[in-house]
DNA sequence: AGAAGCTACCGTGTTACGCAAGGTACTGTG
DNA sequence: CACAGTACCTTGCGTAACACGGTAGCTTCT
């Protein structure tokens, strides 16, 4: 179901601020309907950095070990612009389906 | 970005009216974000038969080749009325995901 | 009558996404 | 020291969407 969505959802936090990957974990999991897992998560970012939609930079936390962080490239933010109109346009052809109960069509196609 | 969702629009459409493949392919290209081809759409529907989410009869058409017509199950009911709740809190959680900008998080997580 | 084009069905092979499972390494706690 | 938590990563699997190709009936045009 959310095939290709957690890309979007995932520019839509580094718009936000930077992240790093195991904390995209948490933040999309918090919301329901996004559990993800982290075989999920990393995979997705290594593409989005391999196709330039995000820049990394390691940093050191002061409890636990090293985290790379994500941000948003300015290609990224042209892909995510993209998206949010993709997804406007996907969500309410959606619901204009699951919406119209029973609507009448008097397109009887027997001539 | 529409993975899992065509099969729940196929169940929709089939809720108010029996379809036929072709036609079911129409419908759906007619909606802005939601084009797709004949090569999804059959095997699409072989799974949902397959699966027992629909029943299949043929009939003749006064113009053109015989079609298929596809109409829902009481498991293919269920099954709609399962993905209305998941797609409902699915939408939910990605707009409160892209709405929310620059929402100011105190969680300075540095201790 | 023959050719072209639309309708309507179907299958195969490829791609790529999401996930489960497993692995490494650092830090703090009992 | 062992264990749990954090944080990174990879491999392999299942499967959905798609491009592509194929079959056959009906209509239309010449």
């Amino acid at each position: 179901m959310r095939r290709g969505v957690i890309e979007f959802c995932v520019l839509a936090l580094l718009d936000r601020r930077e992240h790093y990957g195991f904390e995209l974990v948490q933040q999309l999991s918090r919301a329901d309907g996004l559990l993800i897992s982290e075989g999920t998560m990393y995979p997705l970012l290594s593409r989005l950095r391999r196709d330039g939609l995000v820049q990394t930079e390691w940093r050191e936390s002061s409890a636990g070990p090293p985290r790379k962080y994500y941000r948003l490239t300015p290609t990224g933010s042209d892909a995510l612009q993209r998206y949010r109109q993709q997804w406007e346009l996907f969500r309410d052809a959606v619901d204009a389906i699951i919406d119209e109960r029973q609507e009448r069509h008097n397109e009887s196609e027997q001539p």
